[in-house]
DNA sequence: AAAGCTTTGACCAACTTTGACCTACGGAAA
DNA sequence: TTTCCGTAGGTCAAAGTTGGTCAAAGCTTT
């Protein structure tokens, strides 16, 4: 077993143990408990923990400096999860977006609000600047990836809060 | 965690439990208490209690000398309209803009939910793409205003809600 | 052999902590 | 009153602690 694999398995075991969908490493701590270098770390997270994959990753440099690895559970029957893997791809024009954005805001998935953000981050105004086109969609769709997920995550995390409502009234 | 995040919630506990909105501290003393050298303490204002975060500073050298902190609120759309136009600019690099946000969510301006929206958008992950640098600093200013504008645009809109809510009230 | 993953290491960037040296205030001594 | 000294806080640059990037070198699979 290649030890990228190794390591991806580690930290998906990390994640599954975990009380919330996500987890804090230290790279160099990681780095040296498998005896390879530190940027190992990063190569299995760029290829492993996308958000492609559902993970979305924060670090922090300096004293203290860690990495938070969130893990964004989608069922493969959810329909925002289908229209993720499906629709956003690796690009998306902007009329593509557009559409997209429409009819998840119609279908409930995504509030009001929420598709303003969207729609003010991959609006033509906000991508105006001197790239190729092609890049702007693959742009448009980090983007909107990116800010889904964020959704998705929100959604969960109320979710999980009712339901520790729900238990913790059940206990009384 | 960090001594600096210790020492940065010790004061937000004083200031919290104070009478009024500010409270008074010895650099040396506090600086003991948490054996650290004295000018951490001003690390830990300058970076954690600027005018910017809301708090304003005064401070008294020689016998009897003291640093005097102050919490100041503003009016989270005006504070907001300061930032956009004094600190977003042209060009925001990712520590700028994250210290930007983590200012904005602390002083009330921006919600959890919208900041976790806008910290998407200006990721490293999300911006992963083939351009130069200073192209990113661009695109990250402009995702940036034109979240924060969206951001104010609803502010206003349910503020004019509520104002034609009571409107109506009185006229019944 | 070619293409595509892995692995590594040199160099970079961000954040924190410390300490040497500086400035201001206030009272005591001259 | 003026001078001096002790007691605060202020500044800044160096050192320390993390993580990030990128390209070269090494494997694997085709």
């Amino acid at each position: 077993m290649r030890l990228s694999d190794t390591i991806e398995t580690f930290i998906k075991e990390m994640i599954s143990t975990a009380e919330e969908n996500g987890v804090e490493l230290r790279r160099n701590e990681l780095a040296e408990y498998f005896h390879c270098a530190p940027s190992q770390i990063n190569y299995v997270l760029s290829t492993r923990f996308t958000p492609e994959h559902g993970y979305m990753i924060e670090s922090r440099r300096g004293g203290g400096g860690c990495i938070r690895i969130i893990h964004v559970q989608t069922s493969p029957t959810d329909h925002l999860d289908y229209l993720i893997r499906e629709r956003v791809g690796t690009c998306l024009t902007e009329p593509e977006a557009r559409l997209l954005l429409r009819q998840l805001n119609a279908s409930g998935a995504v509030s009001e609000a929420d598709a303003a953000m969207i729609a003010a981050a991959i609006s033509p105004q906000t991508l105006s600047v001197p790239i190729p086109e092609a890049m702007k969609d693959i742009l448009r769709a980090k983007l909107m990836r990116n800010m889904l997920l964020t959704v998705i995550r929100r959604t969960q995390a109320e979710h999980r809060q009712s339901t520790a409502l729900i238990i913790q009234e059940r206990k009384r």
